[in-house]
DNA sequence: CATGAAAGCATAGGTTT
DNA sequence: AAACCTATGCTTTCATG
């Protein structure tokens, strides 16, 4: 279904998802048309999601970033799922095991900001805010 | 430094990365050769750090993806630091505030490898793990 | 999966505002 | 300075084998 060229083609695109196709092609020693019908593919499959920019985010004014993990009040969970998509600043959410159950990843301008979302998040659960100093690696 | 219309061009980027500088002049009603000269600007800066595809880990054999809090034992931060890198299972780490000091995302096959390289981070310090059941939101 | 041809796009340099 | 215009070479796309 994805076989070793495919993958070869992910990990090109992984590291530069505006690559033409062909230079992936050239890369890979495969024609163009091939390589765009294993990308078509791979996108109909639903191996392929989605491509997208990587930006700076304190160059565009957002200088703080954090996790928050979520104890969510009885009974309220499905209705905290349904609001987090509302949250500009929520950059990615998810559903984890533990006594936590909810695990968020925000973008802030700054601590007002910040101490905004948590005052709001409050009435959902118990909150837990971690800020992230620096990314390790790359 | 970036104005309105880098933010609009971001956005789309964001949507969809590999879109055309002809589509994406079409899109916010500007030149190509404009629209290409504000990309080439902004990765110049650094404000576009790169292009990225995501892709649905769960079809390419990942079956189990999670968050590890680590309290890394006293003066062994800087190796930790140092040694994250070659762990080709985590996908995102940062140095977080808190009572524990390393946030990691992970993406693995299965049980046992979640096993194999928890016993291997437990050199580091105390772990705390939350398998992610869910993406919220998209 | 490769080829080839038509249409569309990227890019550089010069021009305009 | 920032956006535009234009010409050349590449790339994409799709039909055909």
């Amino acid at each position: 279904m994805v076989d070793d060229i495919d993958k070869k083609i992910l990990q090109e695109l992984k590291d530069n998802a505006r690559i033409s196709f062909a230079n992936l092609a050239r890369e890979i020693n495969l024609s163009p048309s091939a390589v765009r019908e294993r990308v078509q593919k791979m996108e109909d499959l639903g191996v392929i999601q989605n491509y997208v920019v990587q930006t700076d985010n304190k160059m565009l004014g957002y200088d703080l970033e954090a996790f928050i993990l979520i104890k969510v009040f009885p009974g309220k969970l499905k209705h905290v799922i349904q609001s987090i998509t509302e949250f500009p600043e929520i950059t990615e959410a998810h559903r984890i095991t533990g006594n936590q159950n909810i695990h968020l990843k925000v973008l802030i301008k700054d601590q007002i900001h910040l101490q905004k979302l948590l005052d709001q998040l409050m009435d959902f659960g118990d909150t837990n805010t971690f800020l992230i100093l620096t990314r390790i690696g790359d």
